[in-house]
DNA sequence: CCTCATACCGGCAGGCTTGCCTGTTTGTAA
DNA sequence: TTACAAACAGGCAAGCCTGCCGGTATGAGG
Protein backbone atom coordinates (compact mmCIF):
# COMPACT_ATOMS: atom_id res chain seq x y z
CA UNK A 1 0.00 0.00 0.00
CA UNK A 2 2.91 2.61 0.55
CA UNK A 3 2.47 3.93 -2.48
CA UNK A 4 5.90 6.15 -1.63
CA UNK A 5 8.32 7.40 -4.55
CA UNK A 6 5.69 6.70 -7.45
CA UNK A 7 6.30 8.04 -10.48
CA UNK A 8 7.48 11.89 -10.16
CA UNK A 9 8.51 12.45 -13.45
CA UNK A 10 9.15 9.74 -16.81
CA UNK A 11 11.74 7.40 -15.10
CA UNK A 12 13.26 6.74 -18.58
CA UNK A 13 15.61 8.22 -20.94
CA UNK A 14 17.07 9.92 -17.67
CA UNK A 15 19.81 8.08 -16.41
CA UNK A 16 23.65 9.25 -18.39
CA UNK A 17 22.43 9.60 -21.80
CA UNK A 18 24.29 12.23 -22.98
CA UNK A 19 22.45 14.46 -25.41
CA UNK A 20 25.56 15.33 -27.79
CA UNK A 21 25.87 14.48 -31.66
CA UNK A 22 22.21 13.20 -32.28
CA UNK A 23 21.75 16.20 -34.02
CA UNK A 24 18.17 17.07 -33.57
CA UNK A 25 16.54 20.24 -34.26
CA UNK A 26 16.80 23.39 -31.86
CA UNK A 27 13.30 23.33 -30.70
CA UNK A 28 13.53 19.47 -29.75
CA UNK A 29 16.77 20.28 -27.99
CA UNK A 30 15.25 23.39 -25.89
CA UNK A 31 12.52 20.63 -25.12
CA UNK A 32 14.56 18.08 -23.69
CA UNK A 33 16.77 20.65 -21.76
CA UNK A 34 13.70 21.94 -20.22
CA UNK A 35 12.16 18.74 -19.53
CA UNK A 36 15.58 17.62 -17.96
CA UNK A 37 15.90 20.52 -15.39
CA UNK A 38 12.75 20.60 -14.52
CA UNK A 39 12.54 16.85 -13.61
CA UNK A 40 15.58 17.11 -11.65
CA UNK A 41 14.14 20.01 -9.80
CA UNK A 42 11.34 18.32 -8.93
CA UNK A 43 13.37 15.38 -7.77
CA UNK A 44 15.59 17.50 -6.03
CA UNK A 45 12.50 19.23 -4.30
CA UNK A 46 11.05 15.95 -3.09
CA UNK A 47 14.48 14.68 -1.78
CA UNK A 48 16.03 17.74 -0.43
CA UNK A 49 13.38 20.70 -0.08
CA UNK A 50 13.06 24.06 -1.72
CA UNK A 51 15.64 25.88 0.17
CA UNK A 52 18.07 22.87 0.55
CA UNK A 53 18.22 22.18 -3.17
CA UNK A 54 20.91 24.37 -4.52
CA UNK A 55 21.11 25.19 -8.58
CA UNK A 56 24.34 23.52 -8.23
CA UNK A 57 22.57 20.11 -7.04
CA UNK A 58 19.77 20.50 -9.67
CA UNK A 59 22.18 20.84 -12.71
CA UNK A 60 24.54 18.02 -11.24
CA UNK A 61 21.41 15.73 -11.19
CA UNK A 62 20.58 16.81 -14.62
CA UNK A 63 23.59 16.02 -15.67
CA UNK A 64 23.59 20.00 -17.23
CA UNK A 65 26.00 22.68 -17.18
CA UNK A 66 25.64 25.31 -15.02
CA UNK A 67 25.61 27.78 -18.24
CA UNK A 68 22.67 25.95 -19.81
CA UNK A 69 20.36 26.59 -16.75
CA UNK A 70 21.14 29.85 -16.58
CA UNK A 71 20.19 29.97 -20.39
CA UNK A 72 16.51 28.54 -19.53
CA UNK A 73 15.44 30.25 -16.11
CA UNK A 74 17.51 33.39 -15.82
CA UNK A 75 16.40 33.49 -12.08
CA UNK A 76 16.38 30.40 -9.57
CA UNK A 77 12.86 31.14 -8.81
CA UNK A 78 12.34 31.32 -12.54
CA UNK A 79 13.00 27.40 -12.64
CA UNK A 80 11.13 26.59 -9.27
CA UNK A 81 7.78 28.36 -10.76
CA UNK A 82 8.06 26.51 -13.80
CA UNK A 83 8.62 23.53 -12.07
CA UNK A 84 5.59 24.33 -10.14
CA UNK A 85 3.49 24.74 -13.25
CA UNK A 86 5.01 21.64 -14.75
CA UNK A 87 4.30 19.69 -11.30
CA UNK A 88 0.66 20.94 -11.01
CA UNK A 89 -0.24 20.23 -14.97
CA UNK A 90 1.58 16.40 -14.92
CA UNK A 91 -0.44 15.58 -11.53
CA UNK A 92 -3.91 16.99 -13.47
CA UNK A 93 -3.27 14.55 -16.36
CA UNK A 94 -2.41 11.83 -14.40
CA UNK A 95 -5.33 12.59 -11.79
CA UNK A 96 -7.69 11.91 -14.82
CA UNK A 97 -5.73 9.16 -16.60
CA UNK A 98 -5.69 7.01 -13.39
CA UNK A 99 -9.40 7.33 -12.59
CA UNK A 100 -10.22 6.60 -16.35
CA UNK A 101 -7.75 3.80 -16.00
CA UNK A 102 -10.36 2.40 -13.42
CA UNK A 103 -12.01 -0.77 -14.30
CA UNK A 104 -15.54 0.26 -14.50
CA UNK A 105 -16.63 -2.45 -12.19
CA UNK A 106 -14.32 -1.32 -9.71
CA UNK A 107 -15.77 2.55 -10.40
CA UNK A 108 -16.38 2.54 -6.36
CA UNK A 109 -16.07 5.32 -3.63
CA UNK A 110 -14.21 2.70 -1.59
CA UNK A 111 -11.76 2.28 -5.14
CA UNK A 112 -11.76 6.25 -5.73
CA UNK A 113 -10.96 6.80 -2.54
CA UNK A 114 -7.67 4.49 -2.33
CA UNK A 115 -6.75 6.21 -5.82
CA UNK A 116 -7.07 9.70 -4.74
CA UNK A 117 -4.95 9.23 -1.51
CA UNK A 118 -2.35 7.55 -3.83
CA UNK A 119 -2.08 10.73 -5.00
CA UNK A 120 -1.38 12.34 -1.92
CA UNK A 121 0.87 9.68 0.00
CA UNK A 122 3.38 9.77 -2.88
CA UNK A 123 6.80 12.04 -3.47
CA UNK A 124 5.11 14.62 -5.59
CA UNK A 125 3.40 15.82 -2.79
CA UNK A 126 6.11 16.05 -0.88
CA UNK A 127 7.27 18.37 -3.50
CA UNK A 128 3.77 20.29 -3.47
CA UNK A 129 3.83 20.83 -0.02
CA UNK A 130 7.65 21.95 0.13
CA UNK A 131 6.05 24.44 -2.54
CA UNK A 132 3.25 25.51 -1.08
CA UNK A 133 5.58 26.35 2.21
CA UNK A 134 7.98 28.55 -0.03
CA UNK A 135 5.77 30.29 -2.17
CA UNK A 136 4.46 32.04 1.11
CA UNK A 137 7.84 34.40 0.21
CA UNK A 138 7.94 34.19 -3.76
CA UNK A 139 5.31 35.75 -5.05
CA UNK A 140 5.63 34.62 -8.52
CA UNK A 141 5.36 30.46 -7.49
CA UNK A 142 2.37 32.05 -5.29
CA UNK A 143 0.44 33.07 -8.52
CA UNK A 144 1.25 29.63 -9.98
CA UNK A 145 -0.14 27.85 -7.06
CA UNK A 146 -3.08 30.10 -6.85
CA UNK A 147 -5.51 28.94 -8.50
CA UNK A 148 -4.68 25.15 -7.86
CA UNK A 149 -7.09 25.16 -5.15
CA UNK A 150 -9.57 25.74 -7.49
CA UNK A 151 -8.78 23.25 -10.25
CA UNK A 152 -8.46 20.08 -8.28
CA UNK A 153 -12.29 21.19 -7.46
CA UNK A 154 -13.15 21.38 -10.77
CA UNK A 155 -11.61 18.30 -11.66
CA UNK A 156 -12.16 16.08 -8.66
CA UNK A 157 -15.78 17.32 -9.06
CA UNK A 158 -16.00 16.16 -12.94
CA UNK A 159 -14.25 12.64 -12.16
CA UNK A 160 -17.18 12.00 -9.55
CA UNK A 161 -20.05 12.95 -11.89
CA UNK A 162 -18.39 11.21 -14.98
CA UNK A 163 -17.37 7.88 -12.91
CA UNK A 164 -19.51 7.94 -9.57
CA UNK A 165 -23.08 9.41 -11.09
CA UNK A 166 -25.09 7.79 -7.84
CA UNK A 167 -22.91 10.73 -6.08
CA UNK A 168 -23.46 13.29 -8.52
CA UNK A 169 -26.39 14.94 -6.95
CA UNK A 170 -25.86 15.42 -3.27
CA UNK A 171 -26.27 18.43 -1.66
CA UNK A 172 -22.92 19.18 0.19
CA UNK A 173 -21.01 17.33 -2.85
CA UNK A 174 -18.24 20.31 -3.13
CA UNK A 175 -17.77 20.77 0.42
CA UNK A 176 -17.46 17.17 1.33
CA UNK A 177 -14.99 16.22 -2.09
CA UNK A 178 -13.03 19.20 -0.85
CA UNK A 179 -13.26 18.18 2.87
CA UNK A 180 -11.56 14.98 1.85
CA UNK A 181 -8.83 16.74 -0.62
CA UNK A 182 -7.79 18.66 2.81
CA UNK A 183 -8.27 16.21 4.79
CA UNK A 184 -5.84 14.13 2.99
CA UNK A 185 -3.55 17.06 2.70
CA UNK A 186 -3.14 17.07 6.35
CA UNK A 187 -2.51 13.97 6.69
CA UNK A 188 0.02 13.82 4.28
CA UNK A 189 1.65 16.70 5.97
CA UNK A 190 1.77 14.80 9.74
CA UNK A 191 3.55 12.05 8.02
CA UNK A 192 6.33 14.04 7.65
CA UNK A 193 7.01 14.31 11.05
CA UNK A 194 5.53 12.05 12.44
CA UNK A 195 7.58 8.76 13.89
CA UNK A 196 4.49 6.39 12.24
CA UNK A 197 6.65 5.24 9.10
CA UNK A 198 4.23 3.19 7.15
CA UNK A 199 0.94 3.91 8.77
CA UNK A 200 0.12 7.11 7.13
CA UNK A 201 -3.36 7.73 9.11
CA UNK A 202 -4.49 4.28 7.89
CA UNK A 203 -7.07 4.64 10.96
CA UNK A 204 -7.79 8.46 9.93
CA UNK A 205 -8.62 6.50 6.34
CA UNK A 206 -10.60 4.26 7.34
CA UNK A 207 -13.51 6.56 8.99
CA UNK A 208 -13.19 8.51 6.11
CA UNK A 209 -14.26 4.87 4.08
CA UNK A 210 -17.05 4.39 7.02
CA UNK A 211 -18.24 7.93 6.42
CA UNK A 212 -18.48 7.71 2.58
CA UNK A 213 -20.08 4.78 2.86
CA UNK A 214 -22.77 6.08 5.20
CA UNK A 215 -23.25 9.41 2.90
CA UNK A 216 -25.99 8.11 1.11
CA UNK A 217 -28.00 6.94 4.43
CA UNK A 218 -27.97 10.67 6.08
CA UNK A 219 -28.03 12.44 2.76
CA UNK A 220 -32.09 12.32 3.13
CA UNK A 221 -31.64 13.48 7.09
CA UNK A 222 -30.03 16.85 4.85
CA UNK A 223 -32.98 18.26 3.50
CA UNK A 224 -35.05 17.93 6.95
CA UNK A 225 -32.48 20.08 8.75
CA UNK A 226 -32.87 23.53 10.54
CA UNK A 227 -29.61 25.18 8.29
CA UNK A 228 -27.76 26.30 11.10
CA UNK A 229 -24.87 26.18 9.46
CA UNK A 230 -22.46 29.65 8.33
CA UNK A 231 -19.50 28.59 9.59
CA UNK A 232 -17.61 30.42 11.90
CA UNK B 1 -13.01 35.71 11.98
CA UNK B 2 -9.88 35.73 11.08
CA UNK B 3 -7.69 34.84 13.83
CA UNK B 4 -4.30 35.50 12.00
CA UNK B 5 -1.06 36.66 13.96
CA UNK B 6 -2.71 35.42 17.31
CA UNK B 7 -0.85 34.83 20.49
CA UNK B 8 2.13 33.13 19.27
CA UNK B 9 4.65 34.27 22.42
CA UNK B 10 3.79 36.49 26.05
CA UNK B 11 3.78 40.07 23.59
CA UNK B 12 4.50 41.93 26.92
CA UNK B 13 8.23 41.95 28.07
CA UNK B 14 9.84 42.17 24.53
CA UNK B 15 10.03 45.27 23.04
CA UNK B 16 13.05 46.97 24.31
CA UNK B 17 13.70 46.35 27.66
CA UNK B 18 17.16 45.95 28.19
CA UNK B 19 18.25 43.19 30.48
CA UNK B 20 20.67 45.05 31.60
CA UNK B 21 21.81 46.24 35.91
CA UNK B 22 18.52 44.58 37.69
CA UNK B 23 20.36 42.52 39.66
CA UNK B 24 18.57 39.13 38.76
CA UNK B 25 19.53 35.60 39.54
CA UNK B 26 21.47 33.71 37.18
CA UNK B 27 18.93 31.56 36.98
CA UNK B 28 16.38 34.41 36.43
CA UNK B 29 18.97 35.65 33.60
CA UNK B 30 19.41 32.33 31.12
CA UNK B 31 15.74 31.91 31.61
CA UNK B 32 15.42 35.34 30.55
CA UNK B 33 17.70 35.20 27.66
CA UNK B 34 16.38 31.70 26.60
CA UNK B 35 12.68 32.94 25.98
CA UNK B 36 13.83 36.06 24.30
CA UNK B 37 15.66 33.68 21.84
CA UNK B 38 13.09 31.18 21.61
CA UNK B 39 10.23 33.63 20.93
CA UNK B 40 12.02 35.44 18.74
CA UNK B 41 12.80 31.98 16.79
CA UNK B 42 9.59 31.58 16.71
CA UNK B 43 8.47 34.84 15.50
CA UNK B 44 11.03 34.44 12.77
CA UNK B 45 10.15 30.33 11.66
CA UNK B 46 6.39 32.24 11.40
CA UNK B 47 7.04 35.23 9.33
CA UNK B 48 10.67 34.12 7.37
CA UNK B 49 10.24 30.13 7.50
CA UNK B 50 12.35 27.53 8.59
CA UNK B 51 15.69 28.74 5.56
CA UNK B 52 14.63 32.49 5.44
CA UNK B 53 15.74 32.46 9.17
CA UNK B 54 19.19 32.96 10.16
CA UNK B 55 20.97 33.07 13.08
CA UNK B 56 21.13 36.54 12.32
CA UNK B 57 18.01 37.58 12.37
CA UNK B 58 16.93 36.01 15.37
CA UNK B 59 19.45 37.48 17.63
CA UNK B 60 18.96 40.89 15.82
CA UNK B 61 14.94 40.64 16.77
CA UNK B 62 15.72 39.16 20.47
CA UNK B 63 18.23 42.48 21.02
CA UNK B 64 20.84 39.89 21.55
CA UNK B 65 24.30 39.39 20.79
CA UNK B 66 25.56 36.76 18.14
CA UNK B 67 27.32 35.36 21.53
CA UNK B 68 24.81 35.10 23.67
CA UNK B 69 22.84 32.55 21.48
CA UNK B 70 26.02 30.50 20.51
CA UNK B 71 26.00 29.94 24.47
CA UNK B 72 22.74 28.71 25.30
CA UNK B 73 22.60 27.18 21.84
CA UNK B 74 25.88 25.50 20.94
CA UNK B 75 23.89 25.05 16.93
CA UNK B 76 21.45 26.56 14.79
CA UNK B 77 19.62 22.95 14.96
CA UNK B 78 19.22 23.04 18.39
CA UNK B 79 17.84 26.55 18.95
CA UNK B 80 15.29 25.40 16.22
CA UNK B 81 14.54 22.23 18.44
CA UNK B 82 14.33 23.76 21.86
CA UNK B 83 11.65 26.48 19.47
CA UNK B 84 9.72 23.65 18.79
CA UNK B 85 9.66 21.81 21.70
CA UNK B 86 8.41 25.03 23.55
CA UNK B 87 5.84 25.57 20.90
CA UNK B 88 5.00 22.54 21.28
CA UNK B 89 3.94 22.49 25.22
CA UNK B 90 2.55 26.06 24.91
CA UNK B 91 0.45 25.17 22.53
CA UNK B 92 -0.69 21.91 24.56
CA UNK B 93 -1.32 24.37 28.04
CA UNK B 94 -3.56 26.68 25.38
CA UNK B 95 -5.06 24.06 24.31
CA UNK B 96 -6.67 23.23 27.52
CA UNK B 97 -6.76 27.08 28.49
CA UNK B 98 -8.90 28.43 25.73
CA UNK B 99 -11.28 25.32 25.90
CA UNK B 100 -12.20 25.49 29.95
CA UNK B 101 -12.33 29.52 29.35
CA UNK B 102 -15.69 28.52 27.23
CA UNK B 103 -18.67 29.19 29.02
CA UNK B 104 -20.22 25.90 30.06
CA UNK B 105 -23.32 26.92 28.37
CA UNK B 106 -21.59 27.33 25.40
CA UNK B 107 -20.09 23.68 25.22
CA UNK B 108 -21.57 22.66 22.19
CA UNK B 109 -19.67 21.09 18.93
CA UNK B 110 -20.29 23.52 17.10
CA UNK B 111 -18.30 26.33 19.93
CA UNK B 112 -15.65 23.63 20.30
CA UNK B 113 -14.47 23.49 16.28
CA UNK B 114 -14.50 27.02 16.20
CA UNK B 115 -11.92 27.17 18.91
CA UNK B 116 -10.13 24.24 17.49
CA UNK B 117 -10.07 25.94 13.98
CA UNK B 118 -8.36 29.17 15.61
CA UNK B 119 -5.62 27.12 16.12
CA UNK B 120 -5.18 26.00 12.73
CA UNK B 121 -5.48 29.52 11.31
CA UNK B 122 -2.59 31.42 13.56
CA UNK B 123 0.76 32.30 12.85
CA UNK B 124 2.16 29.66 15.43
CA UNK B 125 0.59 26.81 13.43
CA UNK B 126 2.44 28.29 10.45
CA UNK B 127 5.56 27.88 12.21
CA UNK B 128 4.79 24.38 12.81
CA UNK B 129 4.10 23.41 9.39
CA UNK B 130 7.69 25.27 8.88
CA UNK B 131 8.92 23.07 11.41
CA UNK B 132 7.19 19.75 9.93
CA UNK B 133 8.67 20.15 6.46
CA UNK B 134 12.42 21.11 8.21
CA UNK B 135 11.80 18.10 10.29
CA UNK B 136 12.45 15.98 7.24
CA UNK B 137 15.75 16.62 6.96
CA UNK B 138 16.53 17.60 10.74
CA UNK B 139 16.54 14.40 13.09
CA UNK B 140 16.60 16.26 16.41
CA UNK B 141 13.79 18.24 15.23
CA UNK B 142 11.86 15.64 13.81
CA UNK B 143 12.24 13.62 17.30
CA UNK B 144 10.78 16.24 18.68
CA UNK B 145 7.99 16.41 16.52
CA UNK B 146 6.93 12.72 16.36
CA UNK B 147 5.03 12.39 19.49
CA UNK B 148 3.08 15.31 18.61
CA UNK B 149 0.86 13.82 16.98
CA UNK B 150 -0.64 11.45 19.87
CA UNK B 151 -0.36 13.87 22.57
CA UNK B 152 -2.71 15.92 20.33
CA UNK B 153 -5.28 13.34 19.48
CA UNK B 154 -4.95 12.59 23.59
CA UNK B 155 -4.94 16.25 24.94
CA UNK B 156 -7.89 16.27 22.28
CA UNK B 157 -10.13 13.06 24.02
CA UNK B 158 -9.77 14.75 27.21
CA UNK B 159 -10.87 17.33 26.34
CA UNK B 160 -14.31 16.23 24.41
CA UNK B 161 -14.42 13.64 27.30
CA UNK B 162 -14.78 16.78 29.71
CA UNK B 163 -16.74 19.17 27.81
CA UNK B 164 -18.85 17.14 25.31
CA UNK B 165 -19.67 14.16 26.83
CA UNK B 166 -22.90 13.70 24.60
CA UNK B 167 -19.56 12.61 21.97
CA UNK B 168 -17.81 10.81 24.57
CA UNK B 169 -19.55 7.45 23.96
CA UNK B 170 -19.28 7.27 19.73
CA UNK B 171 -17.87 4.38 18.06
CA UNK B 172 -15.21 5.68 16.07
CA UNK B 173 -14.82 8.98 17.95
CA UNK B 174 -10.79 8.94 17.87
CA UNK B 175 -10.88 8.65 13.83
CA UNK B 176 -13.17 11.36 13.54
CA UNK B 177 -11.57 13.47 16.16
CA UNK B 178 -7.90 12.84 14.16
CA UNK B 179 -9.94 13.20 10.80
CA UNK B 180 -10.64 17.03 11.91
CA UNK B 181 -7.48 17.72 13.18
CA UNK B 182 -5.99 16.18 9.89
CA UNK B 183 -8.73 18.46 7.75
CA UNK B 184 -8.06 21.43 9.40
CA UNK B 185 -4.22 21.09 9.02
CA UNK B 186 -5.02 20.55 5.31
CA UNK B 187 -7.03 23.69 5.60
CA UNK B 188 -4.00 26.02 6.75
CA UNK B 189 -1.73 24.09 4.23
CA UNK B 190 -4.05 25.13 1.20
CA UNK B 191 -4.35 28.84 2.24
CA UNK B 192 -0.76 28.96 2.53
CA UNK B 193 -0.65 29.20 -1.61
CA UNK B 194 -4.57 29.86 -2.19
CA UNK B 195 -4.93 33.43 -3.03
CA UNK B 196 -8.18 32.97 -0.83
CA UNK B 197 -7.31 35.59 1.42
CA UNK B 198 -9.54 35.54 4.21
CA UNK B 199 -12.05 33.02 2.89
CA UNK B 200 -9.76 29.78 4.00
CA UNK B 201 -11.64 26.95 3.23
CA UNK B 202 -14.71 28.56 5.15
CA UNK B 203 -17.07 26.21 3.11
CA UNK B 204 -15.27 23.19 4.32
CA UNK B 205 -15.63 23.97 7.60
CA UNK B 206 -19.42 24.76 7.40
CA UNK B 207 -19.79 21.20 5.58
CA UNK B 208 -17.60 19.95 8.96
CA UNK B 209 -20.24 21.80 11.44
CA UNK B 210 -22.95 20.74 9.38
CA UNK B 211 -21.35 17.02 9.32
CA UNK B 212 -20.93 17.04 13.32
CA UNK B 213 -23.93 18.51 13.49
CA UNK B 214 -25.62 15.20 11.75
CA UNK B 215 -23.03 13.00 14.17
CA UNK B 216 -25.62 11.40 16.36
CA UNK B 217 -28.24 10.78 13.91
CA UNK B 218 -26.11 8.36 11.68
CA UNK B 219 -24.39 6.74 14.67
CA UNK B 220 -26.97 4.31 15.28
CA UNK B 221 -26.72 3.13 11.57
CA UNK B 222 -23.13 2.28 12.35
CA UNK B 223 -23.64 -0.71 14.34
CA UNK B 224 -25.79 -2.64 11.48
CA UNK B 225 -23.37 -2.24 9.24
CA UNK B 226 -20.85 -4.92 7.47
CA UNK B 227 -17.96 -3.22 8.61
CA UNK B 228 -16.00 -3.28 4.84
CA UNK B 229 -13.34 -1.41 6.74
CA UNK B 230 -9.34 -2.20 6.40
CA UNK B 231 -8.33 1.33 4.82
CA UNK B 232 -6.82 0.46 1.41
C1' DC C 1 36.05 42.03 49.96
C1' DC C 2 38.00 38.75 46.77
C1' DT C 3 37.98 34.91 43.51
C1' DC C 4 35.94 32.07 40.26
C1' DA C 5 32.61 30.14 37.23
C1' DT C 6 29.28 31.43 34.28
C1' DA C 7 26.83 34.56 31.15
C1' DC C 8 27.65 37.49 27.46
C1' DC C 9 30.11 40.21 23.58
C1' DG C 10 31.66 41.03 18.87
C1' DG C 11 34.83 39.80 15.20
C1' DC C 12 37.05 36.27 11.94
C1' DA C 13 37.66 32.52 8.67
C1' DG C 14 35.85 28.93 5.87
C1' DG C 15 32.31 27.34 2.96
C1' DC C 16 28.53 27.66 0.00
C1' DT C 17 25.26 29.95 -3.28
C1' DT C 18 23.71 32.98 -6.75
C1' DG C 19 24.05 35.72 -10.78
C1' DC C 20 26.93 37.26 -14.37
C1' DC C 21 30.30 37.08 -17.87
C1' DT C 22 33.25 35.37 -21.66
C1' DG C 23 34.14 31.70 -24.74
C1' DT C 24 32.74 27.54 -27.53
C1' DT C 25 29.63 24.45 -30.00
C1' DT C 26 25.49 23.46 -32.67
C1' DG C 27 21.56 24.29 -35.74
C1' DT C 28 19.57 27.11 -39.39
C1' DA C 29 19.06 29.83 -43.26
C1' DA C 30 20.87 32.30 -47.22
C1' DT D 1 29.30 26.50 -47.81
C1' DT D 2 29.14 30.42 -44.97
C1' DA D 3 27.46 33.55 -41.53
C1' DC D 4 24.61 34.36 -37.79
C1' DA D 5 21.86 33.39 -33.79
C1' DA D 6 20.83 30.42 -30.40
C1' DA D 7 22.28 26.79 -27.13
C1' DC D 8 25.62 25.44 -24.04
C1' DA D 9 30.05 25.41 -20.97
C1' DG D 10 32.47 26.70 -17.00
C1' DG D 11 34.85 30.15 -14.14
C1' DC D 12 34.66 34.48 -11.03
C1' DA D 13 33.33 37.76 -7.58
C1' DA D 14 30.15 39.47 -4.12
C1' DG D 15 27.36 38.31 -0.41
C1' DC D 16 25.72 35.74 3.30
C1' DC D 17 25.70 32.27 6.94
C1' DT D 18 27.53 29.28 10.47
C1' DG D 19 30.62 27.97 14.00
C1' DC D 20 34.40 29.31 16.80
C1' DC D 21 37.44 32.09 19.58
C1' DG D 22 39.59 35.37 22.77
C1' DG D 23 38.03 39.00 25.79
C1' DT D 24 34.74 41.31 29.25
C1' DA D 25 31.11 41.76 32.75
C1' DT D 26 28.18 39.89 36.22
C1' DG D 27 26.45 36.98 39.89
C1' DA D 28 27.74 33.26 43.49
C1' DG D 29 30.48 31.69 47.28
C1' DG D 30 34.26 31.92 50.84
Amino acid sequence: MGHRSATLTTPPARPHVPVKHIRRSQAARVEAMRTRLLDATLECLAERGYSNTSTNDIVRRAHVSRGALAHHFRTRNDLFSAAAQRLITARAAEFRERFTAIAPARRTPAEALTVLWSFYDDAAFVAMMELMIASRHEPELRAVLAPMSDQIADITAAVVADFLPELAGLPLLDGALRSIHALFAGLALGALASSDGQGRGADVRAFVQVLVSLAPQFTAQLTAIPDSSEAP
